[in-house]
RNA sequence: CGCGGGGUAGAGCAGUUUGGUAGCUCGUCGGGCUCAUAACCCGGAGGUCGAGGGUUCAAGUCCCUCCCCCGCAA
């Protein structure tokens, strides 16, 4: 069968992978454009990408596949084209150039966590499992019919980062599944909910503010959902602390949210927040390298009973 | 050549402007105090100051080259 694979990120590289390994007759690939990343401006090439390339497979970059990618999509001539986190929005055009269909690897539960970010939505809005849809694209914005579902558990350890590692590799292992029971005919296929369904946003940067009067719990969401990007911050003097890693802190004293009310290496850097507190554990200070608090606590200081705005020295 | 910050003891930092015996907090080791301790007191070990070259009576500090790390922007 001939396969087309578009992908784009670390996360899609477990499904090229297991397609390879798979023995798929993988006849070509499309991911984004190399872009300046990174310091010094220096351009780079998807994940993707470079592995294709160590395996021989023929890469195509179009900047928008809908426009001056179908033309290569054609000579191709998929049977079926396999997609995960391509990042690039498909026309009906380019899903009736396969024979047999688009199947996409979605990381989230479907209907629920439509869009680009489910992994980081899913923490941020405190699931306790999420999963792998796989599914075949339709028009919409991941709106297409379902076909294989797995589930996976959230924990508290999890970040986006830990949790989109454990779903690329989950999600390959159904990607494979998925295109044996297609090609077995016996694939269940199912319509979404629409009334069930969420649509997430992209993330932006903005999305990292930690708001301290919000409840310790949504704030520890709120940090692991957004590591390893676009990580959370919380506002200083003219600048921004970048908040790694966090965990909600007992505390029942009665000051105002944001308060640092511990700044010391013995006990950490703990801020009141809506509900109680908040231990800030991984922090990182602008032009510094990330590192416990306790360890930045070493060498700097943070004064206690004021707004953490205003508090850092 | 996108803009910028930085590499000093195991960790985190100061010292570099105005060259002149390397300092702080923590950890660590030994001793003491205590019912006890992550607390307190006393004492000790631990650094070719990222690498190489240059200037100088003298370089962490000034000059040149290189390596590595990080923030912003994308």
């Amino acid at each position: 069968m001939r396969i087309v694979f578009m992908g784009t990120p670390e996360f899609s590289v477990p499904c090229l992978q297991a397609l390879l390994n798979a023995g798929e007759e993988i006849v070509g690939v499309f991911t984004q454009p190399d872009k300046p990343k990174g310091r010094g401006g220096k351009v780079q090439m998807s994940p993707v990408k470079q592995l294709a390339l160590t395996h021989g497979l023929t890469v195509y970059q179009p900047k928008k596949i809908r426009v001056d990618g179908l033309a290569d999509l054609q000579v191709l001539a998929p049977d079926l084209c396999v997609t995960a986190a391509f990042g690039q929005i498909l026309s009906q055009a380019i899903l009736d150039v396969p024979r047999i269909g688009t199947v996409n690897v979605h990381a989230s539960l479907l209907p629920r966590h439509r869009g680009s970010s489910p992994v980081n939505w899913a923490i941020l809005q405190d699931d306790t499992v999420t999963g792998i849809t796989t599914m075949l694209t339709d028009a919409g914005i991941d709106t297409g019919d379902m076909l294989l579902k797995r589930e996976v558990p959230i924990t508290d350890q999890d970040t986006a980062g830990t949790l989109s590692e454990t779903l690329s590799a989950v999600g390959a292992e159904l990607l494979i599944q998925t295109i044996r029971r297609l090609k077995a005919g016996d694939c269940p296929r199912e319509k979404q909910n629409e009334t069930d369904m969420t649509y997430d946003p992209m993330l932006k940067k903005e999305m990292g503010l930690l708001n301290f009067e919000e409840p310790a719990r949504a704030l520890f969401c709120r940090v692991r959902a957004l590591n390893p990007w676009p990580c959370a911050y919380a506002e200083t003097a003219g600048d921004v602390l970048k908040v790694w890693a966090a965990k909600p802190a007992a505390y029942s004293g009665g000051a105002a949210p944001g308060t640092v009310i511990a700044a010391d290496a013995k006990q950490g850097l703990i801020v009141a927040v809506g509900d109680g507190a908040l231990e800030l554990l991984e922090i990182q200070a602008p032009n510094a390298k990330r590192m416990s608090a306790k360890a930045f606590l070493l060498g700097r200081q943070i004064a206690v009973g004021k707004p953490l705005k205003e508090a850092m020295i």
